[in-house]
DNA sequence: TTGTGTTTTACGACCTCC
DNA sequence: GGAGGTCGTAAAACACAA
């Protein structure tokens, strides 16, 4: 995942985790088939607005969310707004962290900013291997509008996103694992993706951290094999424990954009 | 350079819910 | 019936060791 790499080099850009460890991502959380979009998790979060009703998401991700859109877009600071590979308008008007995307580490007045094909930075570790930008090319050219609609029969199998379209789906993700209908509009529309292409990155998204998941849960249970055994833990442990797996563990590539040791300093406004 | 393993898009099958 | 979920998988893109 490249927008990991792009964290990585950006890591002050989000100052902690995303979302804190205790919130229990483990393996509860993927349970039932997912409920339909819930309503705003943030209400108090005016950078946009979600206005499906629903039951609420899953009861894993039901916990507030510490990590105010605002906080994402300070961290960001000022950036390019939308990217080259995003001839879509913005239906909505884009949010402000949308908006705030920082470039990527490189010179040049940033990622978006430069002509495609032109002297930049690449912003991922293939980029760097390949001609600056073909990956941005490539995309642009072969998602023409984000999505080509190509499909495995047909000449081009797949696109690449941009660090940028992953970076603010990653953003998303980490603020819902369920994208509601109305935000996958939005962030079609805003990165120049199709709704389809973004429900569908979604679904992989939560498969990729069920499997990071599994396989820590497969670690944790061979290393409790080797050791003697523990006294159990008390039945009713209601108190989250970072025992789970870290959203920075779930997520290896945004690891460091959810930082490494300090919660995500959440605004009083965001505390109900 | 090449072979191999991993990650990333995308799809189909199947299921549940409304 | 449609939308969206998981699961499994295909294949491109990529990383990396030899």
């Amino acid at each position: 995942m490249y927008v990991g790499y792009v964290l990585d080099k950006d890591s002050p850009v989000y100052p902690g985790p995303a979302r804190p460890a205790s919130l229990g991502l483990g393996p509860q959380a993927y349970g039932p088939p997912p409920p339909p979009p819930g309503p705003p998790q943030y209400p108090d979060f005016t950078g946009y607005s979600h206005v499906e009703p629903g039951p609420g998401p899953p009861a894993a991700w039901s916990a507030p969310f510490p990590a105010p859109k605002d906080d994402w877009a300070a961290a960001y600071g000022p950036g390019p707004a939308a990217p080259a590979a995003s001839p879509a308008p913005l239906a909505f008007g884009p949010p402000p962290d949308f908006s705030a995307v920082p470039a990527p580490p490189g010179p040049g007045p940033g990622l978006l900013a430069q002509p495609l094909g032109g002297p930049g930075a690449p912003s991922s570790p293939g980029a760097q291997r390949r001609t600056p930008f073909e990956w941005m090319r490539r995309s642009v050219a072969a998602g023409g509008g984000g999505g080509s609609g190509k499909t495995r029969t047909k000449d081009k199998y797949r696109v690449v996103y941009t660090d940028h379209q992953r970076l603010e789906l990653e953003k998303e993700f980490h603020y819902s694992r369920y994208i509601t209908i109305r935000r996958k509009s939005e962030l079609a529309a805003n990165l120049g993706l199709t709704e389809r292409q973004v429900k569908i990155w979604f679904q992989n998204r939560r498969a990729k951290e069920r499997k990071v998941n599994k396989k820590k849960q497969q670690q944790q249970q061979q290393q409790q094999q080797q050791q003697p055994p523990q006294p159990p833990p008390p039945a009713h442990d209601v108190t989250p424990t970072p025992a789970g797996p870290s959203l920075g563990a779930l997520c290896p590539s945004s690891a460091s954009l959810l930082g490494t040791s300090s919660p995500m300093p959440v605004k009083e406004e965001y505390l109900s």
